[in-house]
DNA sequence: GGCATACGTCTTGTATGTAACATAGATACA
DNA sequence: TGTATCTATGTTACATACAAGACGTATGCC
């Protein structure tokens, strides 16, 4: 059986990426953990870490304040998304398996681009770039991105279910995955900005 | 009265970065509670954010690792420090204030240079280092670089101690005050790249 | 001797109890 | 009316209790 603190952690964490628990909501342990059938403990657990994962604030004695989001963050986030994955591009180990890898999730997002698997796409989505970032090989930066992807969610409105945009998201990925083919990294480079640039437009024109 | 939480951080962090407690040690929670003079339940949260930072790796009933530092690590963040600095120097605001703020700073590291003010030395290199990077604006990539630094310091030995070197360092830190004075943003850029390469050539040439 | 098993010890994971703090709203008073 | 104070309620911060898992070691058996 998965612990106690996992539960509450998945469970709180998914309600706030899904907006059921919306930004600007005070949460209380107490009802998180009769809501997950858990005690106090694991939930505040729980809580401390999505604190350093920028998703709450916790006020002494008052309750865990689901922050909302502010221009701020979304700038903050895209920028270092940017950062991270243009750098990493330029430090990635190519070899066959980050080919083959790459191809497959590409695959994966094609076989997912429907309306009805939206879930899956974004799945596939995010598991391209994270094995792109994570060929680089820094722990660090690999662990960073997947927290800004996490910060992401909660701010595209209805992600990928616009058949437009899961065709432009595949459209982009194939681009970088024959970049990353031809080996030649300023392309890859290019390749990822010009990515990040159509995917911010559509988050910036529907926020 | 601070909390009693904070009061385990701070023990369990400092006595892993003075290597008080030393890489591989395996820590449990009473007896950590006890030389603090708390609970388990607060040292408890304490490893769990030091996990969060990199700095220990909870076993489930076993106990908290303190995690060696590996040779990935250091060149990790070595790298993820360089990232940040150039490219936050790239983006910062330049203005009287930044120059001002910077300028005592450097001011401080002349003031303790001396063998016998090595903390308040490192104390104002690190600011002088964080100030710059926060005036980019991005806190998503400033929080990153603090906790980049305290794991940096780790991997140090006797940092700064050595007249030697904290002579080189306040050399690199005016050439970046100019370089900020100047405007001159490709400038700024340079001077930081110098000084991370004198900085990891000692790090490497004493570990 | 060699192997499996049982046992004792250490440690955590989770639940629960308690006191203190923060706040909102009521109340008393000028 | 406006202000200060009191009180009721909700919430955490921390301590403590307890059960269960992980290991090292001894024990029994061949």
């Amino acid at each position: 059986m998965t612990t106690a603190t996992s539960r509450a952690y998945d469970h709180v964490k998914q309600a706030i990426l899904e907006r059921a628990y919306p930004g600007g909501a005070l949460l209380s342990e107490g009802e998180i953990a009769s809501e997950v059938g858990v005690s106090r403990t694991p939930v505040r657990e729980a809580l401390l870490r999505l604190e350093t994962e920028g998703l709450v604030r916790l006020y002494p004695k008052r309750g865990a304040l689901v922050l909302p989001v502010s221009p701020q963050e979304i700038s903050d986030v895209l920028e270092t998304r940017e950062l991270v994955e243009t750098f990493t591009a330029g430090r990635a180990t190519i070899g066959p398996e980050l080919v083959a890898e790459l191809t497959r999730l590409l695959e994966a997002m094609r076989e997912h681009s429907g309306a009805a698997d939206a879930k899956e796409f974004a799945h596939a989505d995010r598991c391209f770039h994270r094995t792109l970032v994570a060929a680089a090989g820094n722990e660090i930066l690999t662990q960073l991105y997947d927290s800004l992807r996490d910060r992401q969610l909660r701010m595209a409105r209805l992600t990928a279910s616009d058949p437009v945009r899961a065709a432009d998201a595949i459209r982009d990925h194939s681009e970088i995955l024959a970049a990353v083919r031809s080996g030649d990294r300023r392309r890859i480079r290019t390749a990822i900005h010009r990515h990040l640039q159509t995917a911010t437009a559509a988050l910036h024109g529907r926020s």
